[in-house]
RNA sequence: GCGCGUGUAGCUCAGUUGGAUAGAGCGUCUGCCUCCGGAGCAGAAGGUCGCAGGUUCGAGUCCUGCCAUGCGCGCCA
């Protein structure tokens, strides 16, 4: 239990000795302004209708019912209409520190999950072209997301949905066949809705030295294999330069042979919730609050095929009988539309499905601007800029947290030439120069930071207020987390980074450490100790690395 | 036209679910390097929170209507 927790706990035994709602839950905030304590509370004033009186006599019946002695406060104010403003005991709020260094890889740990499954759905990027920017966003935000689930308390599965059946991937086919027959002297002609990047001339002629037996491109399927499969390996370099690793990789392909599709469309037809209308088959999207029908299966006349919602829809069912109770799906906004259709098809099963499943995490489009220019991305006419380039020219770790620095539903700008000519100011090397920094200190005093445990030494002496702002700040990070993970925003963890890092280096660059009378020493080893734990934590949930040394 | 978002400092964005004098980075300006690493630090300037109403003790946050803007709206995926 942290101190907040405490504090707030003997706030509602408090208020309850006033006759206050068994419900009551006060909210404890850090006041904007520190002069006003470490921690303030609006409870008073939310209490005045129930309670029938005025929030200030509410707020010093409070601070009478109240122990403060034993929460660690030190003085307690009434402010404004209502506020009541605490002062915790500098020493009880920094042994809060302790739980950092007794147990590094549990703090801010929480268990809302309980070992339960969650299945999150990422970059499923149709095997059609490399991985470009707006899949990098997917791939950093799915990956955040997920740790943030595992880190409190979910098991966590990383799943990436492969569409590999279908019209885009019959286009790749004709596109690569194009490709193969033009660098046999025919003239290049890459059919309507075809993809024109110089990747599929470089699959084509690695396709003609494999397969010598076909210069002629007449073995189309020949073609889709191979040009899927360079295209999936081409991805799963992206994904390795990235660092993220899917635990599973479902092919929409296996919908069909495995029986999944009939299935689902089977058991549609016998929920009642279709019709058959100019020789296509509906499904009644609107009794799900869709804004009109959508096909299911095509007229004899246009080729009688499946929409892509239906296998969507027979791949969401696995997920439900895979035994996921929880379903993220991380995509972008473009796919908004499919969020109705998919939810509607689940319903009209009608097998237990619960109506927000799965969840959506949609985050807007990347425009990219290179030379000052937006660069318009078009897989089919072959200009874009991938995953890997950014990668190349930035790095790992700088690419993610520009990816998760900012909330995910409102659109970025990713402009190249700033990130790459920030390379050096980038807030990325900000926040892993403090961790770095905090491992210096040990390296200087030849100490073993995992010797430091903070037992028998007097915490009280961190009195400076550089001090307990950083304090304070790293005390923060299991609120912080909770909030990323309830919300499912790790944006919310790249901004505690930063202030975690301007807390840090403004007390590093105020107080020495090493070289101070030995009790000042002493307790300031456990809060570079404490520094240096919770940013390697933060930076982790992000998937970006704590450097030692820079 | 309809649906989902967005609109906060010159630029890029936060804003802890309705709290006190709206914050940060970059950029600009002024100072700091014999120091556990200056990849840094201290400070300054910079705001009609798109506009107009409403809800209440209290609104950047909630409601309504406008304006601007991104995405989607196919028997494409």
């Amino acid at each position: 239990m942290t101190h907040a927790d405490a504090l707030r706990a003997e706030l509602v035994r408090a208020a309850r000795t006033l006759g206050a709602p068994d419900d009551v839950a006060p909210i404890l905030e850090r006041p904007r302004d520190p002069s006003f304590g470490d921690w303030a509370t609006n409870l008073a004033m939310t209490l005045a209708k129930p309670l029938g009186k005025k929030p200030r006599e509410i707020a010093e019946a409070l601070i009478a019912a109240m122990d403060t002695a034993t929460v660690g406060v030190i003085a307690a104010e009434i402010a404004g209409p209502g506020f009541l403003n605490f002062r915790l005991d500098p020493g009880f709020q920094a042994r809060g520190l302790l739980a950092i260094l007794e147990a590094p890889h549990a703090f801010g740990r929480l268990d809302i999950g309980h070992g339960e499954r969650v299945v999150v759905e990422f970059v499923s990027a149709n095997p059609t072209g490399p991985l470009h920017v707006g899949h990098g966003r997917q791939a950093a935000l799915g990956d955040a997301i997920s740790t943030l689930l595992e880190y409190t308390g979910w098991t966590v599965d990383r799943e990436f949905y492969y569409n590999d059946a279908g019209a885009q991937i019959a286009n790749l086919a004709k596109s690569t066949r194009a490709q193969v027959r033009a660098l046999g002297g025919e003239p290049l002609d890459i059919p309507e809705g075809g993809y024109h990047g110089d990747y599929i001339r470089e699959i084509a002629e690695r396709y003609l030295a494999d397969h010598p037996g076909d210069a002629a491109g007449d073995d189309l399927a020949a073609m889709q294999a191979y040009a899927v499969a360079a295209l999936r390996h081409e991805q799963d370099l992206d994904l390795q330069a990235f660092g993220v690793k899917f635990d599973t990789y479902y092919l929409e392909s296996s919908l069909y042979t495995d029986g999944s599709v009939h299935n689902t469309v089977e058991a549609l037809k016998a929920s009642g919730h279709t019709y058959e209308e100019d020789g296509a088959l509906f499904l009644r999207t609107t009794t799900f609050g869709d804004d009109k029908d959508r096909v299911m299966k095509k007229s004899a006349a246009k080729g009688g095929d499946y929409t892509y919602f239906v296998p969507d829809v027979a791949y969401h069912v696995t997920k439900w009988e895979r035994g996921y109770r929880r379903a993220i799906n991380v995509q972008g906004a473009d796919h908004h539309s499919t969020i109705t259709r998919v939810r509607a098809g689940l319903q009209a099963l009608n097998i237990g499905i619960p109506q927000g499943y799965p969840d959506y995490v949609l985050h807007q489009m990347v425009t990219v601007m290179k030379g000052g220019e937006e660069v318009k991305i078009s897989k089919r006419a072959g200009s874009y800029v991938t995953v890997r380039d950014l990668i190349d020219e930035v790095g790992r770790d700088a690419v993610r947290y520009f990816y998760l620095m900012r909330k995910g539903d409102s659109q970025l700008v990713f402009d190249v030439d700033l990130a790459r000519s920030q390379s050096e100011e980038n807030p990325v090397y900000y926040v892993q120069m403090a961790h770095a920094r905090m491992c210096g200190i040990f390296r200087v005093g030849e100490i073993d930071a995992a010797t430091v445990t903070g037992r028998d030494v007097d915490l009280s002496v961190l009195s400076e207020p550089a001090e307990q702002e950083l304090v304070k700040q790293l005390l923060d990070f299991p609120a912080t987390v909770k909030g990323a993970a309830d919300h499912l925003e790790p944006h919310r963890i790249a901004a505690w980074l930063l202030e975690t890092a301007r807390a840090a280096h403004t007390w590093y660059h105020k107080h020495h450490v090493l070289g101070e009378p030995e009790a000042i020493t002493r307790a300031r080893l456990v809060l570079a100790r404490a520094t240096q734990l919770g940013i390697a934590a933060g930076l982790r949930i992000l998937g970006l690395t704590a450097p030692e040394r820079m």
